[in-house]
DNA sequence: AGGCTAGCAGAACCACGGTTCTTTTTGCGG
DNA sequence: CCGCAAAAAGAACCGTGGTTCTGCTAGCCT
């Protein structure tokens, strides 16, 4: 083949990371190899690797996708024209979580313990989603109680904080709970 | 040797688990090898086998000494004469918590996302941390406002489960700050 | 004090899995 | 359409690391 038109290409990179995704939360980071996730992907080693240049790097990529993904749904909260109360929005952030997402993102914790590389694009990703909550804080703080912005930023900030820290907590809890429990929607 | 006397062989396999421990909090569960285990505790491969059938076996024992050691703290806070408010209380576990002990602690919840041995055990811990909390609260609750012991012990049940919240996300975040980062003691 | 037995050291084994290489296929530019 | 270079398949390679095996060593029991 020729050099594959850039639609084509990024589309059978998400193909790989979306299984790569599938199998890390079924067996875990380490305990999946490459075969594993050619099984997953219908595809074959030498096209994993025309994609990507190591497992390493295969596993940033879906770290990014992945938490990219969660980021996106949140700001799509958070940006709405009624902004929710701090409650509400925790309610919201959580009732989106999907258990197998959960589980990956607790195996990319883990690594970024170890990885500074996954270090950085975890830390990011919080300080990101943090930031979002934080806005969102401020609005409703604003819509709510009127007054200075500057003042309510200011005290929204440890409200944005302790919302975050609910919500990894509650991912955490849910990818702790076994997969075969939640299939009762 | 003969059939080494109870003590000694606690203490040895505490030895190891204290060098893995140390080894996991570095490089990660699966990057440390068996190698490097000896290297930290000065012992040898046979030696290891001799108190551990298997790496996971090490693993799930250095796992329990680790979050056992923790309850322990916890429950010392939680059983002063004097109980303290959530918000001293946190700030009491959150500052006894050790940067290399976090970061096994991450590596473990990814472990009990896949294993469920593992996963037992952390459920289990967590648990019993929540009890310690909740019954903390009670206590503080009761002295604090009087009233029914009873009612007082189910208001502070969605406290202490915030509590434990706050306090695991501060873990998290604690492991995920580079190791050289806080040697300001 | 001495020896028997279990701990311990370290080499050797073996399998698994990441990476690479070769061959075949295929899609896009001319 | 045609061909070429890139991508895909899959076999082969190689290192790493968990486990096991073989002695030797040293502590407890009599």
């Amino acid at each position: 083949m020729p050099r594959l038109t850039d639609a084509r290409k990024e589309l059978r990179r998400a193909q790989i990371t979306e299984a790569a995704v599938r199998c890390f939360g079924r067996s875990g980071l380490e305990r999946t190899s490459i075969a594993d996730i050619t099984a997953e992907s219908g595809l074959s080693t030498g096209s994993i690797y025309a994609h990507y240049r190591s497992k390493a790097e295969l596993v940033q990529a879906s770290a990014r996708a992945t938490l990219a993904k969660r980021a996106e749904v949140l700001g799509e909260y958070a940006r709405a024209e009624n902004p929710p109360d701090p409650d509400e929005l925790l309610a919201r952030m959580t009732s989106a979580i999907d258990p197998v997402e959960a589980r990956f993102g607790v195996q990319i914790w883990a690594e970024a313990t170890t990885d500074p590389a996954i270090g950085r694009i975890v830390e990011d990703m919080i300080d990101r989603m943090r930031l979002l909550v934080h806005d969102c804080t401020t609005a409703w703080l604003v819509k709510a109680e009127g007054g200075d912005p500057v003042a309510a930023r200011e005290r929204a900030a440890p409200i944005a904080r302790r919302v975050i820290a609910l919500y990894l907590a509650e991912l955490l809890q849910t990818a702790l709970r076994p997969l075969t429990e939640e299939t009762t929607s």
